[in-house]
DNA sequence: ATCCCGAGGG
DNA sequence: CCCTCTGGAT
């Protein structure tokens, strides 16, 4: 079972990431504000590479709300129907356009009340945004951070709520801005949900989270 | 707690 | 076949 890490073996665990990483920039390929807040909401129960697959063709053409718009749902639908979830999706972005032009002058907003007002935006999406665009230190919790943080005892929580307040928390300062890239990266590639790669993990012996299903 | 949902991997 | 993927709304 895991346990919460001490503060010594987070700063460890960071920096054994960043080596590996030194400057992660997150894989979801986007123009600007604008796309970002639309490819993470794109994102979700998906996979960054169906994402990307999708809105390379989709974001030259509808590059700011207004653009969206005059696509339109049954538009934007073609581009986005090989991402899961693609019905909600396409309707969530299309009124959310529609909210950016009216309340935010086709801006993408700063603040976190504004972003979760925002169809098919919630609590995650908004820390990406707050975090990536921003430059808020957020923490955004997905399947990834939630999943690396409990194994490796970094931040745990039942829930991904308890899990964003345990990064805040022991995240030492100077890699809360890039820590969720390191997380998503871990969890991505080493740290997999499946069967997680622990013979080749750079943070093996600091982590007790142990595979039970023997070979 | 349940639904939305296609693609890729094992 | 089953599980997972940078979740959100009801």
């Amino acid at each position: 079972m895991s346990r919460q890490l001490s503060y010594h073996e987070q700063v460890e665990v960071f920096a054994r990431l960043r080596a590996a990483n030194p400057q992660p920039k997150g894989e979801l390929e986007h123009l600007n504000a604008f796309t970002l807040l639309v490819a993470v909401a794109l994102s979700a129960q998906a996979t960054d590479a169906s994402v990307n697959k999708a809105t390379r063709d989709l974001f030259p053409i509808a590059d700011t709300p207004q653009k969206m718009l005059a696509i339109g749902e049954e538009g934007l639908i073609p581009y986005i129907r090989t991402i899961g979830l693609y019905r909600n999706k396409a309707k969530n972005v299309i009124r959310l356009s529609e909210l950016l032009v009216e309340r935010h002058g086709g801006e993408v907003p700063s603040s976190r009340a504004a972003l979760e007002a925002l169809p098919g935006v919630g609590r995650k999406t908004a820390n990406v945004v707050l975090n990536m665009w921003w430059g808020f230190p957020s923490q955004p919790v997905d399947t990834h951070v939630f999943r690396v943080s409990n194994r490796t005892g970094v931040a745990m929580g039942a829930d991904v709520v308890a899990v964003e307040r345990g990064l805040e928390n022991h995240v030492p300062v100077e890699y809360q801005q890039l820590s969720h890239h390191w997380l998503i990266l871990h969890g991505r590639y080493t740290c997999v949900a499946r069967k997680p790669k622990c013979p080749t993990c750079l943070i093996r012996d600091l982590c007790t989270f142990e595979e039970k299903t023997p070979e």
